[in-house]
DNA sequence: CCTGGCACG
DNA sequence: CGTGACAGG
C-alpha cells in the first residue's frame, strides 16, 4: 500500500461456468414458462479512498475455503496473489496443522501465519490468519473452554486495531445445534465487546447468518427453517451491531440486493445466484472514518463461498 | 462370432501413462545406480483358433472394475464395446442394484444381466455377469449361507458349460481374514466340483491369489506376508487344479513372466509393472480342446485391475 | 453437490 | 492411491 487501481474484478482461480441459464423452459404440464432472469450482483469498482479522500492503506481478505486442500488444488492461491491483501483470513480449512498444503505454508507474502484447528474432529471447521506484518499478539479462541475446541477464532492484535477471524458454528440440519449457536453468539459477543474496550476491531469471516431479507435470495422459504436465517440467529447479529459495531457492506450499500457470498453446491445455485450473504466485515464504529470499501468478489471460484475484501485507510 | 482378427491390443478406455521410467537414477548417497528397466509384458496377438484349427466362437471377458460407477466414468465401456465379448464378468462393482449406472443397465449388447451385491455393507464387493445369450439358468452364491452374503459369485448355465463369475475374499491387511478365506476356498472348491460333475465349467474372476512366484513381481518380499501370496492361499489354488481344473493362461504360457492383472494404485506400481496375476480363467479339463487363447489386456485402464479375455471354440 | 474423515483393498 | 459410505454444510 498505496495500491494501483485494479482494472476490474476478475476470476482467476477457476473459470466461472460458461453456460448460462437456459433462456426458456417448458413446464412438465405443457405450459410454456417465462424465462426467469437470474438476479445478478455486479460488485462496483474498488473504492480506494475514504469518503473524505484518505487513501486505503490496509487490505483484508476473508474467504471460507471449504477445505483448504481442495481449495489450493483449484488454484485459489493464484487469485490470492493477485488480490494481494495485507491480512488473509480463511475459514473452514478442515485440515490438521500437520496436513496443511505446502503451497500455503510456503507463501513468502505472508511471513506470519496462524492456525486454529478442531481438537477432536479431524477435518472439521478450522480457521487461519495470515499476515504480512507481524502482529503484536495473537490469541486462539474466545477464552471460553466449551467454545474453543473447534478452531473457530483467531485474534491478531496490531498497533491500532484487532483483527478477529471467525467461523461461527452452523446451526445444523434440522437446527439441531441452534441452542448451542445461541450460547456461542452470546459468549462471542461478550468477547468482542471486551476486546473493543481495549482497541477498535475488525471482525471478519463466515458468521453463518443472513441478517436481513435482502441478504439472501429466498427469505420467505428459509425463514426459521434453514440454519442461518432463523430469528434467533438474526437477532444475535442485531445485538452485535447494537454493541457498537457496523456491518460494513450494508453500511456502504444499504439497499443493494443480491450481494451474496455463499451458494450451496446443490441445484446449480451459484449459476442462478440463489445465494446468501454469510461473510462479513463487522467494524467497531470507531473505524468507520477509515472505511474505504467492502468488496464482494462473487465471480472468484474455489469454494462454495466467494472471498470478500475490506479496504481501510489506517 | 466368428470374428475378424484385431490388429493389436489397444487401450481405448483411458490412455496409458505416457512418461516411462527415468532412464537413470542417482542414489542419495551419491553412487550412480544402474537404470532399472521395468519388466514389461507384451500380450501376443489373439489366437483365434484351437491348437487343431477350430475357430473361436465364444469370448468371455472378466474385469475387476474397482467400483462400477467410477469405472463407467472413466469410459471403460468404450473398451468393452470394442472387445465385444459374449459374456462379461465384473467384480468389485461396489454398488447397490438401485444405484447401478444407467450406461451399464442400458447396454443392448447384453440383454441378459445379473447382479450380486453385498447384503450388509453397501458399496462392498459385488459381481455382475452380462451375457448376449440367455442362460438356461442363473444362480447367486455357492449355496452356503455364511459365504453368500457378500455378492461374490454368479453362475450362469448354458447348454454345454457353466460360467462362474467370482470375486474371492481378500485375506485383509495383517491377514486378519485368512482363516475365513481358507474356509471360503474349501467351500468354493466343493461348489465347483459339484458343478463340474454336471457339466464342464469356466471359472473367471479375481481369485485374489498369485499362484506361483512367476505370478507376481516381488515374490520374496510378499511371501506369507501380503494377502494373495500366503502359502495357504496358494495351496488352495493348487487344490483346485488337482480337482480337474486348469489355469488357462499358465497352461498356454507356462513360462511367461510379468503377465500381471493387478497393480496397487500406490507407488506408481503399474507404470513400473510391479504387479500380480490375480485374475484367472480356470477351466474344466474337458474344455481344454476348445481353448484358443487367454488374453491379458494389460494396457487397458479403468481400474487397478486390467481385463482378461478367454477365447473358446465351443 | 462438494469437502473432509474412515474402511477396504 | 483410489473406491465407496457417511457426516457435515
Amino acid at each position: 500500500m498505496p495500491r494501483r487501481a485494479k482494472k476490474e474484478q476478475e476470476a482467476t482461480a477457476v473459470e466461472a461456468p460458461s453456460d448460462d441459464e437456459p433462456k426458456a423452459k417448458r413446464g412438465k404440464k405443457g405450459g410454456a414458462k417465462p424465462a426467469e432472469e437470474p438476479a445478478l450482483y455486479k460488485d462496483p469498482q474498488d473504492k480506494l479512498e475514504t469518503a473524505d479522500g484518505k487513501p486505503a492503506t490496509l487490505k483484508i481478505t476473508s474467504w471460507n475455503v471449504d477445505g483448504i486442500r481442495a481449495w489450493v488444488k483449484k488454484n485459489a492461491l493464484e487469485w490470492v496473489r493477485e488480490e494481494d491483501p495485507d491480512v488473509l483470513c480463511l475459514q473452514e480449512t478442515k485440515c490438521a496443522e500437520k496436513s496443511l498444503p505446502a503451497e500455503v505454508l510456503d507463501m513468502p507474502e505472508f511471513p506470519h501465519k496462524f492456525w486454529a484447528c478442531s481438537d477432536d474432529k479431524e477435518g472439521y471447521s478450522g480457521v487461519a490468519l495470515l499476515s504480512k506484518k507481524k502482529p503484536i499478539n495473537v490469541t486462539i479462541g474466545i477464552g471460553v473452554e466449551e467454545h474453543d475446541k473447534e478452531g473457530r477464532v483467531i485474534t491478531a492484535e496490531f498497533d491500532d486495531f484487532f483483527v478477529v477471524a471467525a467461523y461461527v458454528p452452523n446451526s445444523g440440519r434440522g437446527l439441531v445445534r441452534l441452542d448451542y449457536r445461541e450460547t456461542w453468539d452470546i459468549a462471542f459477543r461478550t468477547f468482542l465487546k471486551e476486546l473493543q474496550d481495549r482497541k477498535p476491531l475488525v471482525l471478519c469471516g463466515d458468521l453463518n447468518v443472513a441478517h436481513q431479507e435482502i441478504d439472501l435470495k429466498n427469505p420467505k422459504t428459509n425463514k426459521n427453517k434453514t440454519p442461518g436465517f432463523t430469528q434467533r440467529e438474526r437477532d444475535g447479529f442485531t445485538e452485535l451491531l447494537k454493541a457498537g459495531f457496523v456491518d460494513s457492506f450494508r453500511h456502504l450499500y444499504p439497499e443493494v440486493p443480491y450481494a451474496y457470498t455463499f451458494w450451496t453446491y446443490m441445484m446449480n445455485a451459484r449459476a442462478k445466484n440463489v445465494g446468501w450473504r454469510l461473510d462479513y466485515f463487522v467494524l467497531s464504529e470507531a473505524l468507520l472514518p477509515k472505511l474505504c470499501d467492502n468488496k464482494v468478489r462473487s465471480k472468484v471460484m474455489g469454494s462454495d463461498h466467494c472471498p470478500i475484501t475490506l479496504l481501510l485507510a489506517m
